[in-house]
RNA sequence: CGCGGGGUGGAGCAGCCAGGUAGCUCGUCGGGCUCAUAACCCGAAGGCCGUAGGUUCAAAUCCUACCCCCGCAACCA
């Protein structure tokens, strides 16, 4: 049988973890769970990425060797992992000595091979950036600060050029960085897409690479000077240097199977499960490192969306924050599990709310599923002697129920296949209502009622085996609960057989406290009473950059002196003409009259809520003495207060009408 | 014209590639049952399938134009 290799990214170690990364998590895991049900050989990798800058940061800050606090953080992801089931076979960490004597052994092959070389990178090197740009980049961002056009030429003959960024000056700097021959991929990595259009799931996603391939591919800088970033894998032909993060990491999904040498034959047949912001790097990164090294990409790459949270407006009493740990205290890992795989098509978006999950949990698991087990369990108890019955004498309408059976076990069976989990459980659910229907209809009570104990044993034994079915390809995805029911059915292990003849006749069965209880609210341990922040949430976002969580309202910070104050100079300002800025979306450029002889030029990133006419002839405050920045080209002499942090809610203006230039304070 | 995706009953989605009764889950309303977790089962209401043209005997489905929304990229002094 064809082995089966699923992975989750490698999740950076300074992370905590969150809904995303349980997300790609339990994914992996039904699936694992899924293929080894069917006696598939599974093979199913997780683990942390623990090199980089931000490591080591964190590490000198408090006191440590990056290697002790990776050592320290990684249990927070397997901790999670333990909480939720999740059967992993192998957890890597990037700075175990089987990763990095792998990933060096990998460097020097390139390099034999001719794969890397060596450029004398020269750049416009930004010290306020900490980063290159090319010419082209230098160009566009000094033809904007000087309002003329500037070419490559021009600032390599005495035309100071700005960066993007900052705008401040760049200096041409040349570093001997190491490269990788990535350009030289480009067809075949294109190539490779058009014959396996299922490598790279959903099909958006495919399109998405395509198209990022339609633009010359450059060569990659797989190279970091040791002086700007220590924590990392040192190059073995150039040890004053380590690897790039992402050929650190990308690597691991191979590096895992080097030992022992049968998990060799887990490679190409891997499943690799990603957030969508990072499907470019396993994409055309990855494939071209595994086409250099002499391997085949892997099966499939399968983008996943995000869990966004938005705040409800009636939230005083519902907060927003989902933490995994929390739901699980309060609704079960299988609920959590369940709800990941079964609220949106993996793939797209979805939304998390409290509200969502309850609904879900209480009509699907409780309602449906959970209901129906405890009714095939407490009519035997009642009236049966709590055992099996017989397989009596089968009706058309046992025989249409045993044909939902496995119409529904072969509709779970196929949407596993094509990571459609949402798909997959509504098929089986076919079974699950069929189920409670087949008991309406059929009316054991009456049955019991007029004494047909025969036909009444066949009934039910009829609903015992729907629910043994439904359990068991429940398996994957509630793991815990499904034991518990299939203990109460007297089975040791899942059967996935749809047929009505596995339970053993005869065998005793248990009625217990329902498995899914039906829950009236959301459980108080989740009611946050803190205000809610509205904030979009990137779901798995591993080993990306970590951005900065969103700031609480109201925080409590550090107190300032006045002298600290009175150092920000506001004054109010009118604005006389406001424009779009010609090269961003969000910024609208604004001249406002600050009481000086000169209007200011003030950019503003508030193009999303202010329409450029309405601001014309309106009273700002405005900070004087911010140095001036270039955004996108254009200086902005000083800024706009607005309300409502990285989302403008409102520009301030004064209460009275103020001549322009007084003095705010 | 930077790239990609989407607009289908109150909500979330399927159907579109291979035109021909608009389907599913939730919600709403009415009814049934009583084994069960106020659960379960049945029925009903509710959609001119973003807009305007076109092709066709026939268009949610194909073609054209337009409008709107969302991602990515860029960007919030």
């Amino acid at each position: 049988m064809r082995p089966f290799y699923v992975t989750t990214p490698i999740y950076y170690v300074n992370d905590a973890p969150h809904i995303g990364h349980a997300y790609t998590t339990v994914a992996a895991d039904a699936l694992a769970r899924w293929h080894r049900l069917n006696g598939r050989p599974t093979f199913f990798l997780t683990g942390t990425d623990e090199h980089g800058q931000k490591v080591q940061r964190a590490a000198e800050k408090l006191g440590r060797t990056p290697q002790e606090h990776a050592d320290l953080m990684h249990v927070r992801f397997k901790a999670l992992w333990e909480r939720l089931d999740i059967q992993y076979d192998d957890f890597i960490r990037t700075t175990e000595p089987r990763h990095t004597r792998f990933v060096q052994g990998l460097l020097q092959k390139l390099y034999e091979q001719g794969e890397l070389y060596q450029a004398p990178y020269s750049g416009w090197y930004s010290t306020s950036a900490e980063r290159f740009w090319s010419d082209e980049e230098v160009a566009a961002a000094t033809a904007l600060a000087l309002g003329k056009p500037v070419t490559a030429e021009d600032l390599h003959n005495g035309v100071v050029g700005v960066c993007p960024d900052t705008g401040s000056g760049v200096e041409w700097l040349t570093e001997h960085n190491w490269f990788f021959r990535m350009s030289a991929y480009q067809d075949r990595l294109i190539a490779h897409i058009a014959e396996h259009p299922g490598c790279i799931q959903p099909d958006t996603r495919r399109n998405e690479v395509l198209g990022y391939l339609r633009k010359p591919l450059s060569d990659l800088c797989i190279s970091r000077p040791k002086s700007r970033l220590s924590w990392g894998i040192p190059l073995p032909f150039a040890p004053e240097y380590v690897t790039y993060v992402w050929f650190d990491a990308l690597t691991n999904y191979v590096s895992a199977l080097q030992e022992p040498p049968s998990r060799l034959a887990f490679w190409p047949e891997a499943l690799q499960l990603v957030g969508k912001d990072i499907l470019t790097f396993h994409t055309v990164y990855w494939f071209s490192f595994l086409f250099a090294a002499g391997l085949t990409p892997p099966k499939q790459v399968y983008a996943h969306g995000w869990w966004l949270m938005t705040g409800k407006k009636m939230s005083k009493s519902i907060g927003n924050v989902i933490k995994p740990d929390a739901m699980i205290d309060a609704y079960g890992a299988d609920a959590l599990r369940y709800f990941l795989l079964a609220a949106v098509p993996f793939g797209g978006d979805g939304e998390f709310t409290h509200e969502a999950f309850l609904h879900r949990f209480n009509s699907d698991l409780a309602n449906d599923v959970g209901n129906l087990s405890h009714r095939a369990t407490s009519m035997p108890e009642k009236w049966l002697g709590s055992v099996v019955p017989p397989v009596g004498v089968q009706t058309d309408e046992d025989l249409e129920l045993q044909a939902v059976a496995v119409r529904a076990t072969a509709a779970f069976r196929a949407n596993m296949d094509l990571v459609q989990f949402k798909a997959a459980l509504e098929g089986l659910w076919e079974l699950v209502r069929a189920g409670n229907k087949y008991i309406d209809s059929q009316a054991p009570w009456a049955l019991n009622k007029r004494g047909e104990t025969a036909r009444l044993g066949t009934v039910l034994r009829n609903v015992m085996e729907v629910v043994r079915i439904a359990y068991s390809y429940l398996a994957c995805v509630t793991p815990q609960k499904s034991r518990e029911v299939l203990d109460r059915l007297g089975l040791s292990a899942p059967d996935l057989d749809p047929t009505f003849d596995r339970l053993v006749t005869g065998h005793p069965v248990s009625h217990r406290d329902p498995i899914f209880l039906r829950l009236d609210a959301i459980p108080e341990s989740l009611v946050s009473t803190d205000p809610v922040v509205p904030t979009t949430a990137p779901v798995a976002a591993p080993a990306a950059p970590v951005t900065a969580p969103a700031a609480p309202v109201a925080a409590p910070v550090a107190q300032i002196e006045y002298e600290d104050f009175a150092k920000v100079q506001l004054r109010t300002g009118l604005v006389l003409t406001a424009d779009k800025h010609p090269k961003a979306d969000r910024l609208l450029v604004l001249t406002v009259d600050v009481g000086e002889e000169k209007p200011r030029t003030i950019v503003a990133g508030i193009a999303a809520v202010y329409d450029p006419v309405e601001l014309v002839g309106k009273t700002v405050i405005v900070v004087v003495n911010l140095k001036p920045a270039k955004l996108r080209g254009i200086e902005s002499q000083g800024m706009l207060l607005a309300a409502g942090g990285s989302d403008v809610a409102s520009i301030l203006t004064p209460y009275r009408p103020v001549v322009p230039g007084s003095i705010v304070k």
